[in-house]
DNA sequence: TTGAAAGCGATACCAC
DNA sequence: GTGGTATCGCTTTCAA
């Protein structure tokens, strides 16, 4: 009861009378093949159900695959999750060739562009970026597609250009987790701030178009309210005295951005810790005692391990066996609280 | 600047004067070599830093791995999963020439023993079994061993067999999440039914543990009462009317099983949805509705198909890289509501 | 346009 | 014990 053995090139040579060379040119479209052979041979592989060997390709090309990669230094907990999840991939595929070449720059932002000016004098087959402006890269992405790199952006799209993929966790669902949780914290009863970097960031106002359409689904009374932070901790640490002082019945805090410690801070000095529930956004160290004493009650975990992870997959799979990915690869939010954070903090030795 | 190529045994050979079989000899320990030779070629290897190239491997080796795996048929929509995750792992491990030999129990401990007999006569690698009893199956498990193949097992343990490894969601830490989601929803207030199969299976049990240790961290007042379903889901109907009769001040019920939707039947028999917050355990079809409802609040989900995933993955690097698993191999509970649910649902098309 | 043959890196088997 | 060589399935080059 043998497993019927998968069909090889030389199967189909030999049903088609061809020789493997031949069977080759017809199977990848290469050039220098009369049509009608190529028909004919096509027709054998089909009906044979010839699916490439992978492992005999990769032995028989003997030409690495570089996947290049531009990550920021800065937010150090987040990206360096998202580099690390970027390394172990790649080490995984280290038998298919598969080779990493990192750049880096110091924080979102800050000089992109240059990097991608070298990187495209280079000999690279993908690219894994993160945007640090919501088009400003587009003409650097496309010009990698033109010359047949594809890209593939991480933590957050670059809507409008030739990327390849975009792999993040949707930040509109992300609200709206946070907002049913927050619901439900809340029995649905009370007010509630939402503190964002600003509003003019994509990422942030669609963190609060989710959270409010929850909000709305799941609340029974009280008022949200939205306070920007500009990201500096001391905004958000007077923002918060504010929001205790001006919105009646303040029950909960949904913070959007990594700015929870400052908040956290602010309550604690104003001796209201036990009024206020307090659901945040990411895993890091600085709020593992939040966490743990109860002042967050949970945070919105986005995986930033996965991404990178899940970004050179992607990459792989497309280029190896040309399987084109969506256009968007959502990676599902997740409730950290104190009983589970243990699962998402040290992920270095996953998978 | 290229990237330096990866040594082969070529090198090996060249650098130690040996020839290649010699050294293939060497580094895999085959009997057949002078001791010294081989000292002489792992030195030079080791200097080399050498690694052998899976992919070759597996080309020249021509010989297909077979895993084997034992699933029930019952629960449906746990062991299905579970399944599918086993298939699609082995899928995109075909190019190694991984090849699924799968047999099926009608359900849980109806006669695994049989297929396991006839197992032990055929030419498998390794194998993957959900183990229908925490005992029974470990002579078994033992015999496999003994012949060299190794057994994982999937959604609990065999403990005290030759198991290679164990890929399952810590019951107590499902109960611990369960616990703590509880007390948040209640805001620690109130009185708590948690409803179990029967406290004699060990699961169960660790999932009422698990909740209490919670509970009593997290929660204010109100008294927590087990009640057992024997599995079926008339008793787990009176159950919940004996519950809402008897508890003072009941606010809360945990189904630390798939019994949820029989709970949540009689709670709107009853007309008291509004009074209670449930939450379930697992995800299926027959509860989608229930959460999108808010009868259930929540549900802990355990992942099965990823257990499948992960089970297949941890046999194969073991088998072909010599990696040894960790003995258990814990996966995270994930607190799913009606805003995520749909990243749990289908995933058919995952990896 | 097609065929034949030489690799890719490791394994396995046959000589010596 | 050790060396040599065919082989796995595919890519690539060189002739024809």
């Amino acid at each position: 009861m043998t497993p019927k053995k998968r069909p090889t090139i030389k199967d189909i040579a030999l049903a088609s009378g061809f020789s493997i060379g031949t069977v080759d040119r017809a199977l990848h479209g290469r050039k220098g093949i009369n049509s009608e052979t190529r028909r004919k041979i096509l027709a054998v592989a089909q009906e044979l159900g010839y699916e490439t060997n992978r492992v005999a390709s990769v032995l028989s090309k003997n030409t690495p695959l570089i996947l290049a990669a531009l990550f920021p230094r800065e937010l150090h907990y987040f990206y360096d999750d998202v580099r690390r999840g970027f390394y172990d991939a790649v080490q995984e595929l280290r038998d298919f060739r598969v080779l990493p070449h990192v750049c880096e720059i110091e924080a979102l932002g800050k000089g992109e562009e240059e990097v991608l000016e070298r990187l495209l004098a280079e000999d690279i087959d993908g690219l894994i970026l993160v945007p640090g402006h919501r088009s400003r890269l587009n003409r650097y992405i496309d010009r990698f597609a033109e010359r047949g790199v594809p890209t593939v952006t991480v933590s957050t799209d670059a809507p409008g250009s030739k990327r390849l993929s975009a792999v993040y966790v949707d930040p509109k669902k992300n609200g709206e987790l946070a907002g049913e949780l927050m619901a439900r914290f809340l029995q649905g009863r009370g007010s509630v701030a939402i503190m964002v970097g600003s509003l003019e960031i994509e990422d942030h106002f669609q963190k609060v178009q989710g959270f409010l359409a929850s909000w709305e689904r799941f609340a029974k009374d009280g008022v949200v309210r939205v306070l920007e932070n500009e990201e500096k901790e001391e905004v958000a640490y007077e923002n918060t005295f504010l929001a205790l002082r001006e919105i009646p019945n303040l029950r909960g805090i949904y913070v959007a951005t990594a700015n929870s410690p400052a908040v956290c801070q602010a309550l604690e000095d104003g001796k209201r810790v036990d009024e206020v529930v307090v659901i945040a956004t990411d895993l890091f160290e600085e709020i593992v005692p939040y966490l743990s004493g109860g002042v967050i009650q949970a945070t919105i975990f986005q995986n930033p391990y996965r991404q990178g992870f899940e970004a050179v997959m992607l990459l792989f799979r497309f280029l190896f066996e040309g399987v084109v990915p969506p256009l968007c690869r959502y990676l599902e939010p997740v409730v950290v609280m104190r009983s589970n954070m243990e699962f998402y903090l040290l992920k270095e030795g996953e998978k």
